[in-house]
RNA sequence: UGUCCUGUGGUGUAAUUGGCAACACGUCUGACUCUGGAUCAGAAGAGUCCAAGUUCGAGCCUUGGCAGGACAACCA
């Protein structure tokens, strides 16, 4: 943002990671480097969470001159895919950050990450167990009883070496053998208990193949990639904090110098009236409650781009959303307040009708047609103007006429006159009705004196509406969304299905809609206000001839509250 | 009958490391307006989980409680 813009910075306020940080930096640690990475596994898509923790990482080294690699936690072959590689990239550069050359899989250490477990066996810290996985789980104890230690505990290294080689070689079937860590099965902490190191697998790699059948833990993967690559701070969700022991126990095996990673955990977003887990958006896509990873009601970074969230909008969110240890539910009405600002400030203004109701302009000439310039962006007066068609037969939306008006309706009613925005005043004189009394068109008079939308005597009217030329348009689909659960917090009942809560009107597709010829050529993502609607871009699904608009986000609505009282 | 983590307005975060609770969203007024938008001005709303203690003074320190969460995958 250049020094002179006078739009608002959100202020950066510093969070616990950053004084941490800055403490390190005073004690001289590591140097006074930073640098994080962000490590997702290819195996879903990302979403709004993601989108927190790849602000967190890629911010926080941009605010101290460090660097953030990017690197796929891709240790577990039979739940992974290149087709995630790609999405994920994707959604890393969409949001505004570049990872340079510094794009690293966790499977690039797999050979370094095996001579280590070698050398761990020859320090007699690590064995072969050969029992399954529920003797193994049943020894384990639980988290308030000690376990107690595997027969297989001490078998002597040579034994231990030759097993892994022939693990490593395939001689064994998935499930048949294990490598461990032998640490302490009595500890209160379940993952020091003699934790498995590696497993065998048989599944081919995404991107190693069937080179390899064994296949390393999370944990026996991450810290130590963290180390390799020089990363200062792992910055991780509250749930890997009783790893962090574990994660320093690697650490302190493989460690030479005075450079040490050091793993940080911070709260996971969770947004209301949404649920954000993996399995549980994935459940949504799979049993078609939405229309696949990039449903425009769905919290994925990919669902939000096409619904028409822009990347600045979704930074300033998680700059806003605070970084700390505290688990709550953000307001959505957060996320959708920094679109809306967002938008309000870039959009191009158009008009469109989503729900028409016919106005025929009896005193003005049946073919007349005038061209009305219009304000592209009052926000910013470098857009200019436009022009938009008026005619004798316009069409404005059907809920800004009644009948009979209540108190503090002020649109359009009988006898009432309202301006169109930049055309005319019109006053409505009759109400045209078809035989079951449904109101099927409207006829009003204009004020010639009026054009452009003010009236040479300095009459005032109460209400500006929207139109939009019933001859000189352009028909559209527009689809609405609304949130997809009508529960705030739908994933946090017991003994309920999140799916229960899900919001039956979550999309509403609107076939018959006007919108000024302006949007004509737009492009896919494009993104609009109508005025007085909301912000509505266009959908990837959109054809030539077939404009397909999504609701980004509607306008705040003072009508709509003072409607409900 | 364990280990670790967390408790500040409706929601999310702050509080210069002990100086009398601030900001944002939301809500409600009012002004302005050719978007009932935006903008501007203002208001209400917490005495910081509880209790005791240290101190002239505690959201910050001490002790003891209470509440919530994480951990028992050959997932990450």
């Amino acid at each position: 943002m250049s020094e002179n813009s006078p739009e608002k910075e959100v202020v950066v306020k510093k969070n616990f990671i950053h004084q941490i940080i800055d403490e390190e930096i005073n004690e001289g640690k590591n140097g006074g480097r930073v640098h994080t990475r962000f490590p997702p596994e290819p195996n879903g898509y990302l979403h709004i969470g993601h989108a927190k923790s790849i602000c967190l990482n890629f911010g926080t080294a941009q605010k101290y001159n460090g660097l953030t690699n990017l690197r796929f936690d891709d240790t577990n072959p039979s739940k992974e895919d290149t087709e995630y590689v790609e999405s994920i990239k994707e959604d890393v550069r969409w949001l505004g950050f570049t990872w340079d050359d510094r794009e690293y899989y966790a499977s690039d250490y797999f050979g370094k990450l095996f001579e280590f477990a070698l050398k761990l066996i020859r320090e007699g810290k690590a064995y072969v167990d050969n029992q399954d996985a529920e003797t193994i789980s049943n020894q384990k104890g639980t988290p308030t009883r000690p376990g107690i230690e595997s027969p297989f505990r001490n078998r002597t290294i040579e034994e231990n070496i030759d097993l892994f080689m022939r693990m490593k070689n395939g001689e064994f079937n998935e499930g048949e053998k294990v490598l461990r860590a032998k640490i302490d099965m009595a500890s209160p902490n379940m993952h020091m208990r003699d934790p498995i190191l590696y497993r065998i697998i048989k599944t081919p790699h995404h991107r190693t193949g069937d080179k390899w059948c064994v296949y390393p833990m999370y944990d026996f993967a991450h810290g130590q990639c963290d180390y390799w690559e020089g990363i200062t701070h792992s910055i991780c969700t509250l749930e890997f904090e009783v790893h962090r022991p574990l994660y320093d126990w690697f650490i302190d095996q493989l460690k030479e110098g005075d450079y040490r990673p050091r793993q940080i955990e911070f709260a996971r977003l969770n947004l209301s009236y949404t649920v954000m887990s993996k399995r549980k958006l994935l459940e949504l896509v799979k049993d078609h409650h939405v229309n696949g990873w990039d449903d425009p009601r769905m919290p994925t970074i990919s669902g939000l781009r096409r619904r028409g969230y822009t990347p600045e909008s979704i930074r300033n969110f998680s700059e806003r959303i605070g970084v700390t240890k505290v688990d709550g539910i953000i307001d959505v009405a957060l996320l959708e307040h920094s679109i809306r600002e967002d938008l309000n400030k870039k959009a191009q203004r158009v008009m469109g009708v989503l729900d028409p109701l016919k106005v025929v302009i009896t005193n003005y000439a049946e073919d007349r047609i005038e061209e009305m310039d219009a304000i592209n962006n009052p926000e910013n007066p470098d857009a200019g103007t436009r022009k938009v068609a008026f005619t004798r037969e316009i069409y404005i939306e059907r809920d800004d006429f009644m009948e009979y008006p209540p108190k503090k309706f002020y649109r359009l009613s009988p006898g009432t006159e309202v301006r169109l925005r930049y055309a005319y005043f019109i006053t409505c004189t009759d109400v045209v009705k078809d035989e079951n009394g449904n109101i099927i068109e409207l006829h009003c008079t204009y004020d010639p004196a009026s054009r452009g939308g003010n009236s040479p005597d300095g009459r005032k009217v109460k209400a500006t509406l929207h139109w939009v030329s019933a001859s000189e348009n352009v028909k559209v689909e527009v689809r609405l969304y609304d949130r997809l659960f009508n529960d705030e917090d739908p994933a946090g009942h017991k003994d309920i299905d999140f799916k229960e809560f899900m919001n039956p009107d979550s999309l509403k597709i609107l076939s018959g809609c006007y919108v000024e010829k302006f949007v004509e050529n737009a492009k896919a993502l494009d993104s609009f206000q109508f005025e007085r609607l909301g912000y509505f871009n266009i959908d990837p699904d959109t054809r030539t001839g077939r404009l397909v608009f999504n609701r980004t986000a509607q306008l705040r609505d003072t009508w709509s509250k003072l409607k409900d009282k």
